[in-house]
DNA sequence: ATTTTTAGTTTACAACCGTAAACAGTAAAA
DNA sequence: TTTTACTGTTTACGGTTGTAAACTAAAAAT
């Protein structure tokens, strides 16, 4: 089977597919309104952004009577980690490491989360090396 | 005093920054060189680079002789930090766990950081809710 | 049947990005 | 000293992004 072509999708689209997601279904009358107030947007922007995931393939439309019914066409979870995966790959290996343990103080978890959290890392001991190399100069491999 | 203002780092110029970073300062042709091996870039492509980052206050040039040599103007730890939280605050807060978790499978991390880490969730489970609710549509409490 | 509202499509437009060639000045080599 | 090589500065150019107005077609209200 054809792997998912990567979509790209920009800060101000994320905002829009976010709320496509949650709602699983919304057309561009509720869109408008939900970033009005989230985003302070204008309906014209919400309409170009609705336009241009249309264009990417990230959203689907389906007419229903006079206006369209938006649709995600990609899952969210994958999305956000390839987002993930992306940025963290411009990183210095060797930090990685220290931007995430700064991350999770900064973000919001649940217990549930920090026990999947726990258990991952628990796992990812077994095989970690001592020590990783940055990978920021080719040809050197420490810092 | 002044808090540093905001500086957007592009993909291409992440890469400039990571070497300079990692070496402490850099003369363009070292770094030409090294952009070449690295990223398949022509000269012309890492002075342009430079000069963008220059002007947007990310590095630092000092007159050594006929050339510069550059310097980074920003650390390196906040820098990453900043760019990271940026990306997670466009990700659904209920979400956040789950793309941790799944990116901690996917990196290197040494033994150390995983300890680390370890201590960072320990601490925050002291306090951490039982869940997190959605903050994609205004006014929704939860998905 | 007109007028008004709504919703999608086109066009706009400046800033930023990736990628790089062209140009200019100075230092080094011949 | 004339030529060559290096290095910083300008210009280029098409694509993306944020932000939105203008235009158009169809439905709804009067």
């Amino acid at each position: 089977m054809e792997a998912q072509t990567q979509i790209e999708i920009s800060d101000a689209e994320w905002e829009v597919m976010r709320v496509t997601w949650t709602l699983g279904s919304v057309t561009s009358s509720q869109m408008a309104e939900i970033m009005a107030e989230k985003m302070g947007w204008k309906t014209a922007t919400v309409k170009t952004l609705l336009g241009r995931l249309i264009k990417k393939g990230a959203l689907r439309a389906e007419k229903n009577g006079r206006a369209f019914t938006y649709y995600p066409t990609v899952d969210e979870q994958p999305s956000m980690d390839e987002a993930v995966t992306t940025l963290f790959g411009h990183l210095c290996q060797m930090r990685v490491g220290q931007t995430l343990t700064d991350l999770v103080a900064k973000v919001q978890l649940s217990q549930k989360d920090i026990q999947q959290l726990q258990a991952a890392l628990a796992k990812k001991a077994e095989t970690a090396p001592e020590m990783v190399d940055c990978d920021c100069v080719p040809g050197q491999t420490k810092c």
